[in-house]
DNA sequence: GTAATATTGAGAAACTTTCTCAATAAGGAA
DNA sequence: TTCCTTATTGAGAAAGTTTCTCAATATTAC
């Protein structure tokens, strides 16, 4: 199901925004924050409300169409989403990220925890940070 | 080491504002946000400038005295370091938090994904959602 | 094309975090 | 203990981020 499909599906329009923004992150390798996305689309000469970057974020996150991502600061970005469980590995030096799928690996981990603490867990975040394949080589020829 | 010691040991000084943070966060069994610290302090009648807050905050962080939690909506919250690596698990309703030891768990899973991405991983973030033993409950009474 | 209404833009407002610099207080030395 | 050096704090301004409001606009269904 295309992003226009679930848009629609669950009552929604297809706005500029909403598809400016979804173009936007799906041409790019790195999360976004919001200032940042703000900014490409005025400097694509498609300006956008911040209001709206901030609204369409949060509705298209929330249908998972986008994913949230943590930069190593703490800041918070946005990509496109490609479907499925996955997770994400961030660069720390270009911020270039990759994901990597499959959750089954955090199941027998999950049972631990929750046989350990006596929580009831329903959900998990997971992120690994580094350096992508150039930014290492790169570190490489410097050292 | 205690807190005290390794403050000294790096240089630093045992200011009030840094005790009376890590004072709190030691009693505490949920995360606090930089907000919710100053509030704490100014009820118990040691009201702290918020700019203290913030760089008492990152520097303890910074020493590994403290550890960062984010909320499930993505707020930072602080809490006490008890030694070792370990993640967290956290309440959704009551917030209440729980350390888990041992990253050896991921230890596959990094590899798996090094390989996969080509990336060279040296930190990862992890933490699980749920609800604690006692919210957990009430919520079957309630069922 | 038209009507109904979801969505946007613009700016104000609320909130969070950082910065500056004079005043204070912690720790070492005498 | 008292003094000295200087790391640290307080207060408020400033910068940055997120939310809110409401009239104007644009999308969708008919």
């Amino acid at each position: 199901m295309t992003w226009h499909e679930e848009l629609t599906k669950q009552g929604y329009r297809i706005s500029g925004p909403r598809r400016r923004i979804m173009e936007l992150l799906s041409d790019t390798r790195t999360p976004l924050t919001p200032a940042l996305i703000h900014k490409h689309l005025a400097l694509e000469g498609k300006p956008l409300s911040l209001a709206s970057v901030y609204r369409a974020l949060d509705l298209l996150a929330e249908l998972n169409l986008l994913c949230q991502v943590y930069f190593s600061d703490g800041t918070l970005g946005y990509m496109a989403h490609t479907g499925g469980h996955h997770h994400h590995v961030l660069c720390r030096r270009c911020n270039r990220s990759m994901e990597f799928g499959g959750h089954e690996d955090l199941d027998e981990l999950t049972e631990r925890v929750q046989a350990e603490t006596g929580y009831v867990i329903n959900e998990h975040l997971l992120q690994f940070y580094g350096l992508c394949p150039s930014c290492a080589a790169l570190r490489q020829e410097l050292a």
